[in-house]
DNA sequence: CTATGTAAACAAC
DNA sequence: GTTGTTTACATAG
């Protein structure tokens, strides 16, 4: 597909959006040529004292102000033949977790949007990834990118000044009127909405768990009960869970404080969704309640743990192979515990492939009005996909892997879901993760238009299972 | 029935 | 103790 497509870009770039105008060229995404340098309030984020074009060589340009939104969401795809005439394209905002309300309606012909996109660009989408020195896991600062606290000293709410979803470009039309104050809809607002309010807020969309609960402390009641624990548990289990938020290495070697946590390119466009998908499949619906819920709940236990332990075991081999390649983000891609759990081969225990989260796709979707499309509409999602800026990882091989590949057929036209009818739901007490996206029944094997095939690039995955 | 919140088990760190 | 994954369960609508 040509760089120059006007298309690709035109819904991002004139919304002034956050996504970073990158263009995607087969093997790889590159930076786009319009960008010039002005992007110098970016520094902040950094700590090691490098400005970000010092780190990556990279500059950043403000969007066109003149340009005007909303864009035609097939059209923001910028993809050919198929993937731009999705019959059912909806602005973004048709995907938004709450529906539009008018007072929701954000001015989007301000300054601060230019200062915002700004500020909410970061090298962390580009991947021309040199070598960076980082000390600290926190080292960035999380007060840098925040909002300034108002007259009382607190921190605005999600509501106080929306932080620019592109959601709310497509349902403001970029002309609405500022929002008043809605503090009170925080209470209601899902978790999973208002991390993904924290996140929009952070640069690249991306933060550390400690400053997600930070977020919620100074912008949530969320948090008031100081009963603790099960808000900051209901925030990491909406951040595994749900698929609009991906882990990524952090970029210092410091891996105890754990990922970061950063909005998929998906969810920028899109919005995010329902954390209950992954429920879609559960057969454990009340009445229907097992006989031994203690072993069940250890059972969910032991695999959560397995999980966390085939994940770790990856990451360190991440960080060998990143020792020498000198690339903190090499592994960049979430490592769902299920693309093993149910990509393994059930007798040798072997990882056959890469796969989506669970979570990834779904047809629950918040506030989306019309989506009548069936369970088969991933095409506009894939689509999407292949214009992250941040796709890519780079194998032990060298192999440029795009994310999208661990999802996407070659022909994009394929089906992505395998939503086997003669696929036997688990057992109640045998706990199973729902069929993923792409995934294929682990006694039948991976489907003929199996993606990826992660021993392509790794073959000694073996190593760091169990 | 869905969406959401919460509890909890477990493993790694 | 924290982080991350997963499942179970409760509840509102």
């Amino acid at each position: 597909m040509g760089l120059e497509d006007a298309a690709t870009l035109q819904w991002s770039t004139n919304c002034e959006s956050m996504l970073p105008c990158l263009d995607q060229d087969n093997g790889g995404f590159h930076i786009s040529p319009q960008f010039t340098s002005e992007s110098a309030a970016l520094s902040t984020y950094f700590p090691n004292d490098l400005p970000y074009s010092g780190n990556y060589n990279l500059t950043y340009s403000t969007p066109n102000p003149a340009s005007s939104c909303p864009r035609s969401y097939a059209s923001a795809h910028g993809l050919p033949g198929s993937m731009s005439n999705v019959p059912n394209s909806y602005p973004p905002s048709a995907y938004l977790i709450d529906p539009q309300k008018p007072q929701d309606v954000v001015d989007m012909s301000t300054q601060s949007r230019t200062s915002q996109f700004q500020q909410l660009q970061s090298p962390y989408e580009n991947h021309v990834l040199p070598n960076i020195k980082v000390e600290e896991s926190r080292d960035y600062d999380s007060r840098s990118y925040l909002p300034e606290t108002d007259v009382q000293g607190r921190y605005p709410t999600p509501h106080d000044d929306p932080p620019l979803p592109l959601s709310d470009l497509g349902r403001s039309e970029c002309n609405g009127t500022p929002a008043p104050d809605e503090c009170a809809v925080d209470k209601e607002q899902p978790y999973a909405q208002l991390i993904y309010r924290a996140l929009l807020e952070a640069p690249n969309h991306t933060m550390v768990l400690r400053d997600i609960y930070d977020w919620f402390k100074r912008n949530t009641d969320k948090a008031a009960d100081k009963d603790m624990k099960g808000w900051q548990n209901s925030i990491r289990h909406n951040l595994s869970m749900n698929g609009a938020f991906e882990k990524v290495n952090h970029p210092s070697e410091e891996v105890k404080k754990g990922f970061m946590w950063r909005l998929t390119s998906d969810s920028l466009t899109t919005g995010v969704k329902s954390t209950t998908r992954y429920r879609k499949n559960q057969q454990n619906k009340r009445g229907q309640r097992s006989q031994h819920p203690q072993p069940q709940r250890q059972a969910s236990g032991a695999k959560g743990g397995q999980a966390a332990r085939r994940t770790a075991k990856f990451r360190r081999s991440q960080r060998l192979n990143d020792s020498y390649r000198s690339n903190p983000y090499s592994m960049s891609r979430s490592v769902p515990a299920s693309a093993y759990s149910s990509g393994y081969d059930s007798n040798s225990d072997i990882p056959i492939a890469y796969t989506a989260s669970p979570c990834y796709n779904s047809e629950v979707d918040f506030g989306e009005p019309t989506k009548k499309d069936d369970f088969g509409s991933p095409l506009a999602r894939s689509s999407l996909s292949l214009l992250s800026s941040r796709s890519y990882s780079r194998s032990p091989h060298d192999v440029l892997i795009p994310d999208s590949a661990f999802v996407l057929p070659s022909d994009p036209s394929e089906t992505l879901f395998y939503q086997e009818s003669s696929t036997p739901s688990p057992p109640a007490d045998d706990p199973l993760t729902p069929p993923s996206p792409g995934e294929w029944d682990v006694d039948t094997g991976p489907p003929t238009s199996t993606p990826f095939i992660y021993d392509d690039i790794h073959p000694n995955y073996s190593e760091f299972l169990g």
